[in-house]
DNA sequence: TGTACATCAGTGAACGCGCGTTCACTGATGTAC
DNA sequence: TGTACATCAGTGAACGCGCGTTCACTGATGTAC
């Protein structure tokens, strides 16, 4: 009885899912722009209109697409900082290195997902709002580094300013709100110097990741050295929100 | 006799600048997907296949706006440069805010044309040799501005590290070829541990802009506190450089 | 267990659209004597 | 200055392609009695 509906409803998750994963390998080859319905249902031997049955028009299967890789980027995250606090939880520095390395890696196996994500917005698309919690959970994980870290001791107050030489510059009064409503949506319990100091290395690592994935390094650092070029620019990130070496 | 045949001339090059003006235009409008010839032709009242006559193929045209792009960012950002250097040449903290704020400010003017130099590529192009001297242009005015202050002594050969804690770490040994390199292109004279710190500033400035630009901050921090919120985040990253404040 | 009905999956044709590019052509504008 | 010819600009039709989406339909699979 409810055991049939049941197989039924089983066999059309699994299309759905398999239709996605097609969509998945499409965007891998030929980026956003050559996603196509049409394509996804020949691949899988279907007539086009099939698809209908299961995705209600291409920008739904996009949104889904945004958020499995929102997705993705942020278990690869969680799962490389576990494996940091099982080797030592302590060594913050090393975490951040970590999940930055993870951010990198991610993007390398999965170029074309990444613009998706982080590259231009794709044309005449329109993100819903239920991508939000996909899309921080990447940055959860970095918060939560830099919480910890700060709780423990680790984060130096000054951001590694010289003394003798001025501290470095407080954050403005005018982006305090700011501040506030991201230490809420990513759990940062910190205060605004180190908020403004992460927010600034966030920035660093994706435009590095980015300029690597998109090829802005392409005719300035060869590849073999571009692992040693990552680590080195993400230390100097991590010293300049004031993580302890 | 060949005045006639420069008036000819200076009929065809007026309307390959117009050809590339309304594709700018459009790119302005729908972005680089949507960039075709026949709309170029359409809005300009010519049948389509006329274009052909002074463009060589659509690939061309994407080049074309390219290198203007690269051309108009690199002109705004020695504009700038040159405004400061009247003001006071010496203030090298104050010259490095103001091209970031001419990046800044030329990509919010100009998303699209953004989108197209340091977004995700467009499928299928293949950006020939010759964009790259248009494509430091920027680049190199940040590189002088770095070298002078160097030769100034305004750059901290530390980078801001508090004496008494570990230094800066420096450049792995890995990647010295490739600083080399950059040295070379975009014409900077100073040594190995400031080029790493400048290029990891200018990753986070532009990875700073295309976030804004590209819409990741939407939720995050609300548009009037974002100038404020830049100007902060490019101080942080003059420090990290080494730019006494 | 067997039949009558309802639900859903998948088909095939079609609509209307836009694109890049080619090609043989008509006219107009310049050039050479 | 006037004519014969060459060069170039722009036309219009066509090729072949792919796309998103709709719709009336045929069968198969489940459900209720």
């Amino acid at each position: 009885m409810s055991a049939g509906r049941t197989a039924r409803e089983r066999v059309r998750a699994e299309l759905i899912r398999e239709i996605t994963e097609t969509a998945r390998r499409q965007l891998a080859v030929e980026g956003a722009a050559g996603l196509s319905l049409r394509a996804v249902a020949r691949e899988m031997g279907m007539v086009s209109s099939a698809i209908y049955r299961y995705v209600a028009s291409r920008d739904d299967l996009l949104t889904a697409l945004i958020i499995d890789g929102y997705n993705a980027i942020g278990e690869a995250v969680e799962r490389a900082d576990a494996r940091s606090v099982k080797a030592d939880a302590d060594d913050f520095s090393g975490r951040w290195l970590a999940v930055c390395r993870a951010v990198r890696d991610w993007a390398l196996a999965h170029p074309h997902e990444y613009a998706l994500l982080y590259g231009s917005p794709v044309p005449g698309y329109q993100a819903p709002e239920d991508t939000v919690t996909a899309a921080v959970r990447d940055t959860v994980v970095f918060a939560r580094i830099l919480t910890e870290a700060h709780a423990a001791g680790a984060v130096d107050p000054d951001g590694g300013a010289p003394p003798g030489s001025p501290p470095y510059p407080p954050p403005p009064p005018s982006i305090a709100e700011g501040l506030d409503r991201v230490r809420v949506i990513v759990h940062m319990d910190v205060p605004d110097d180190v908020i403004a100091r992460a927010l600034t290395a966030w920035a660093g690592l994706y435009g590095t990741v980015s300029f690597e994935v998109f090829g802005q390094y392409d005719n300035l650092i060869d590849e073999p050295a571009r692992a040693g070029y990552f680590d080195h620019t993400m230390s100097l990130l991590g010293r300049l929100i004031g993580l302890k070496p």
